[in-house]
DNA sequence: GCGGCACTTGACCATTTGGTCAAGAATTTT
DNA sequence: AAAATTCTTGACCAAATGGTCAAGTGCCGC
């Protein structure tokens, strides 16, 4: 019989539990599963290696429920492109918000690139499954707007594809990016280049 | 006194570090530094674990030297970007040689993304250093081709970055990529789309 | 064809790592 | 405040892992 784990019922448990997703963020986003450690995470949380293992089942667990519970998050500014009067200003309203969340977020752009890196083995039926259904979706609905004139045409797949490799590229490959610009932050003057990018790109 | 090491003279000594490179491609562009194990790396060379160490001075050092080997090809497509009469083609033959990188040696760009992501520690030298007067140079060309009227306007810098995000995204993201398209090659049509994305951001 | 040197490996070792467990400390419930 | 339950951890274990070493095996020049 398996031993009972919490859940996140209790006010300890959702506390703890949230300390360890925290530091297994870190952890998981700077060396991927393989190459990060029980103790490096308890270490982070601030709690012992056993307890950590007593609010999850093992290191592979707080991975995948890390990365599921992150997925929703990460999708969101996609799921929310919708048809507008607009649509240059709404696909870049949406290239923004992922820029934003590279700005905000470095951790969990690192994480998914890892995971992504190495063939995606824990979220394969989501990329294949949900996620794909989504970007077919969005990606019927910017073939309507280039039907319509309303943008130029091009693949919307891989417009898709390089909103997604521009802006994440400033949080995953965020050293280089810095390093070559010698100090200047980056996200002062990212913003206005992408913009440009993806509004010449989509003007008709 | 540090036990001598072959450094690739003889044909023995050339084919078998070869191999350990080889196969040490494999395993660390699937799970960095730290998730590659020597056994990994051994098994894949077709070599035992000690006979591996006999090339090399241990798992570190194969990393090192790895990534050392490789960066020279990987930056040859910028160094060769130079003046030209027509820098449209100029940068957009560099995209393409980007882009063919990314499908002929996606391990190679696996490799450097895990790097990055990991920080760069092995190769944080490199970055802030040839790598970034290297760009600063290209950044000047641009800039000069800007300033002539023959590309439009925008931040070199960041046009660097993203040629590289996008045409490396195909090789990091290949798992996505795929499943997004389900099962359709993504290298027969992201060339024409990267051509045209970069095309309408160069063209003044 | 043989002597020397390069190459190879089975056996072994120390450390790290994921995970268990029983017993004790807190906290909540009654 | 006692009982029940949840939470915490020191001590421990088995497997994995990076690396060593002495004893071979085999290649190459002579």
């Amino acid at each position: 019989m398996n031993k009972p784990r919490p859940t996140g019922t209790t006010r300890i448990q959702r506390e703890k539990r949230e300390a360890i997703f925290e530091a297994a963020l870190d952890v998981f986003s700077e060396n991927g599963l393989r190459g990060a450690t029980l103790d490096q995470i308890a270490a982070r949380a601030g709690l012992s290696k056993p307890n950590v293992i007593y609010y999850f089942q093992g290191k592979e667990a707080i991975y995948t429920e890390l990365l599921e519970s992150l997925l929703d998050i990460w999708i969101a500014p996609l799921i929310e492109l919708s048809d507008s009067d607009d649509p240059v200003e709404e696909l870049l309203t949406y290239v923004r918000r992922k820029l934003d969340m590279s700005r905000d977020m470095p951790r969990q752009s690192r994480l998914f690139a890892t995971e992504m890196i190495q063939n995606a083995p824990h979220i394969n039926d989501v990329i294949s499954g949900s996620l794909r259904d989504l970007v077919d979706e969005k990606a019927r609905l910017i073939k309507g707007w280039m039907k319509a004139g309303k943008i130029a045409k091009s693949d919307p797949h891989h417009l898709i594809f390089s909103i997604w490799a521009v802006t994440q590229h400033y949080a995953d490959f965020d050293v280089q990016v810095r390093a070559v610009l010698d100090g200047n932050d980056p996200f002062e003057t990212a913003p206005d280049f992408v913009e440009t990018l993806f509004r010449r790109m989509l003007t008709p």
